[in-house]
DNA sequence: ATTCGTTATGTCTTTACAAATATAACGAAA
DNA sequence: TTTCGTTATATTTGTAAAGACATAACGAAT
């Protein structure tokens, strides 16, 4: 019986989506895995929809967030750009920042 | 081109939410008509859909957040409950100051 | 040249959610 | 006792998003 207060952030640019915590957590296992691939079937989502996503993130991006490769040695593979590293490294300080400052303002329910 | 931080907070009580924005936005449209068949008209949303948000609401807060009377002059009518009306001013607040603090962190992801 | 695991797409199907429609009950006032 | 605008609720229909399925291309290694 305890109220709570959750959040969700995303970054827009042209009015649609750019990043959110889907596509963060999308790319924070391509970067652990190093495959788009590998890092749908570790999330339990289609590749068809990690690719989607993906697609989408570097088509509204003013920089290209992942590389990817076809062919040769394992197939070929995916990993995160220098701007992909830093920008969802920012994504993930801003967002716990705002965890954060929700958690001190929940008082100002519970009292009521 | 220009990158936006934008959020969304809401209110849960046992793993279901019990306030968020469209909620308020209707509880404000009740307190301003005076009666949920308007509120739903002046939001352009059906009255049933009007209806079970505001059921849903009722049914997971501590306290009633509405109170309705059915018959008589005018048909019947909604108001909120002064619990109802601090409540909805208190998440109207820590929605703000969520803005706020978001608008803040925003140059994190520009200048990158 | 064949195999392999991957990236890259198209298309069809399902399914969850929103919208539309219908109907009953209520009580003051005329 | 009929009218009226409302609350309250069930049922059906429509739609957009998610999921499933299928297929081509690619390039290193064997």
């Amino acid at each position: 019986m305890e109220y709570k207060i959750k959040s969700r952030i995303w970054i827009e640019v042209d009015n649609n989506v750019l990043l959110g915590e889907g596509r963060v957590r999308l790319l924070n296992a391509i970067e652990k895995t190093g495959s788009l691939s590998k890092a749908a079937k570790s999330l339990n989502i289609s590749y068809k929809k990690a690719w989607t996503l993906v697609d989408a993130v570097n088509k509204s991006a003013k920089k290209p967030v992942t590389q990817s490769s076809i062919g040769g040695k394992g197939g070929g593979g995916a990993i995160l750009t220098p701007y992909g590293k830093s920008l969802i490294e920012a994504f993930d300080a801003i967002n716990k920042n705002c965890w954060k400052h929700l958690d001190t303002q929940l008082e100002k329910i519970q009292s009521l």
